[in-house]
DNA sequence: CACTGCTTGTGAAATCGTTCACAAGTGGAA
DNA sequence: TTCCACTTGTGAACGATTTCACAAGCAGTG
C-alpha cells in the first residue's frame, strides 16, 4: 500500500532544497502525530519560514503528487522525503573524539532514531580509551582503520581539536569512508567525492555579530 | 598607525560573504602568528577552499585596500575584518539551558577570546539552579527577563528543547535582545529585525545522508 | 452537469551569488 | 627610465535559486 519505490528522477536537488526537505520532514512528523492527513504547501511553508511557491518548487524535484485542490498527503510526502534523503538505510556512523562536544553529540537522542547508529567511538586520551560511552566502547586511535573497517562506517563526525582533525580525516577517507561531519574549527581538504559539512559555532556567532553590528550602525 | 576607522561603507553584504569572513580571519591569525606580514587573494583561497577571485570579491566589499603586485596587509586586513564583524566590542551572551550541548558550548573556549562572554546562565532544573557552571551562577526560568536586563544581554544561545524553545525567545525578544543562535531543533517565529541562526546535526547530518544516496545508486 | 473555491505544477522573470577576463597599479631589476 | 612578473579591483557573463503568475486539476455543492 506504501512502498514508496525509488521512482525518484535523481536529478541533482539543489543543496538548499535538501536541507529544507529535512525541516519539511520535521514538521511533517508532527502532522503525523497531530492526525493531520493532507497539508497544503501554504501551511508547510508558514511552519517552515517560507513561501508556498517555494515549498511546490522544492517538492516539484520529486515528481508531482500533491493534489490539486487539497494539498499532499502527509503519508505519503513523509515516505518520498524519507526515500530522498537515505533514511531508510540504517547508516553506520563513527565518532572521532570523545570530548565534550563528542559526547554530547553522541547523547543526543534524535539521529538514533533516525537511523545514524553511532557503532565506533576514537580517541586517543589513555584515561579514555577502554572504558564504554553508552553502549559503545572507545577504542585507541591507532585502532582507526581497523575500527572502521570491522564496523563498516559510512559515515564519521569529527569532534577532535582542529590541528589533528586533517590528519585524522585523511586515513578515515582512505578507509574508503565517503561523508564527514566536521564540528573542528579546521577547513578540511577532502576528494571531491566524499561529501563533507561544517559546523561551526564561531562562524554563527560571528555572522549574528555582524548583524548586530550593522543594526547599531544604523539606527 | 593602525586605528581601522570604520570606514566600511557598509551597504548590504551577502550572507555567505560574511561568513568567508569568518574563515578568512580564522587564516590571517594563523599568518600573524606565522609572521607572515602579507597575503595575496590566491593563498587566502586556497586555504579556504574557494578561488581567488571569489576572495578578492568578497573584500571588495570592504573598500580597496589590497597593494597590486602584493597582495593584502595581513594586519590591516585582520583589522578590518574585525571591525565588520563587530570583533571589536564586546558582546554580553545569555545561554538558555544548560545541559549536555549548553555546557559544551558553555566551556568552548575560542569565543570568548573573540569577545562573546556568556553573562548569564539560565535553566528550569531545580538540582542546577544555584549551582554555577564555571564562574557563573545557574539561575532560574523565572529569573530570564531580571537576568537580561541586569547584563545588558546582546545575544541568545538557545539549548532547551524544542517545546519550550518558541515560548522562550519570544520573553527575550521582548526582553530586547536581538540576536540568537539556536541549537533547538524548532523553527523560531521571531520579528524581522531579530537575527537568528539556526544549527541543526540533524539537517546536516540527513543532507550527507542524502548525498551518500546518490552516489550508491550512481555507482 | 456547471459553478465555486481552493491548490498544485511549472515556465518565465527577477534576484542573487560566483566566475571570468582584463585594465591598471606595484615593486624590483636592469 | 623601461621592462617584467605579479596581483588587485571590477564590469560583465554566467549560473543558480527564488519569486511570480497563471493554466490546469480536484472536491463539493446546487
Ligand atoms: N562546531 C562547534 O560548534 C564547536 C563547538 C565547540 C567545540 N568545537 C570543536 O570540537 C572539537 C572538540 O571540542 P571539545 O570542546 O569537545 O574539546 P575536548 O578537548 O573536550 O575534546 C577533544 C577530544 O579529542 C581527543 N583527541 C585529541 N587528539 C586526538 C586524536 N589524535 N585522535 C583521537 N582523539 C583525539 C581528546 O582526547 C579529547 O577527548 C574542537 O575542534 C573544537 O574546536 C566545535
Ligand atoms: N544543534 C545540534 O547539533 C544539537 C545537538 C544536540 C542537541 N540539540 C538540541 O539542543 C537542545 C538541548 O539538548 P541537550 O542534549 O543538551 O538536552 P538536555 O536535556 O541535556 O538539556 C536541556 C536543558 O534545558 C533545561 N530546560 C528545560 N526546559 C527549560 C526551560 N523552560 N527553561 C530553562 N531551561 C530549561 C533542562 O533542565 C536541561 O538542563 C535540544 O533542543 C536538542 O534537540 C541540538
Amino acid at each position: 500500500m506504501n512502498d514508496f519505490t525509488s521512482s525518484v528522477a535523481d536529478a541533482k536537488i539543489p543543496d538548499a532544497t535538501v536541507r529544507r526537505f529535512s525541516l519539511y520532514l520535521r514538521y511533517l512528523e508532527d502532522f503525523e502525530r497531530s492526525g493531520i492527513s493532507s497539508v497544503a504547501s501554504g501551511v508547510l511553508a508558514e511552519r517552515g519560514g517560507t513561501t508556498a511557491a517555494q515549498v511546490r518548487k522544492d517538492l516539484s524535484f520529486l515528481g508531482s503528487f500533491g493534489k490539486r485542490g487539497l494539498g499532499y498527503s502527509v503519508k505519503e510526502l513523509t515516505g518520498v522525503l524519507r526515500d530522498v534523503l537515505g533514511l531508510d538505510s540504517v547508516w553506520r556512523v563513527a565518532l572521532l573524539g570523545a570530548g565534550r562536544i563528542g559526547t554530547a553529540l553522541f547523547r543526543y537522542e534524535p539521529f538514533r532514531a533516525r537511523g545514524f547508529h553511532i557503532t565506533t567511538v576514537i580517541d586517543n586520551d589513555p584515561g579514555k580509551v577502554g572504558t564504554r560511552l553508552g553502549d559503545v566502547m572507545i577504542r585507541g586511535e591507532h585502532e582507526l582503520e581497523c575500527a572502521l573497517r570491522e564496523d563498516r562506517t559510512d559515515l564519521v563526525i569529527v569532534a577532535v581539536p582542529a590541528p589533528v582533525a586533517q590528519a585524522l580525516v585523511d586515513r578515515v577517507v582512505a578507509a574508503g569512508v565517503r561523508a564527514v561531519l566536521n564540528y573542528a574549527p579546521a577547513q578540511l581538504r577532502l576528494p571531491d567525492d566524499v561529501a563533507l559539512r561544517n559546523v561551526s559555532m564561531t562562524v554563527e556567532l560571528e555572522s549574528l555579530s555582524h548583524a548586530l553590528t550593522r543594526l547599531r550602525r544604523c539606527r
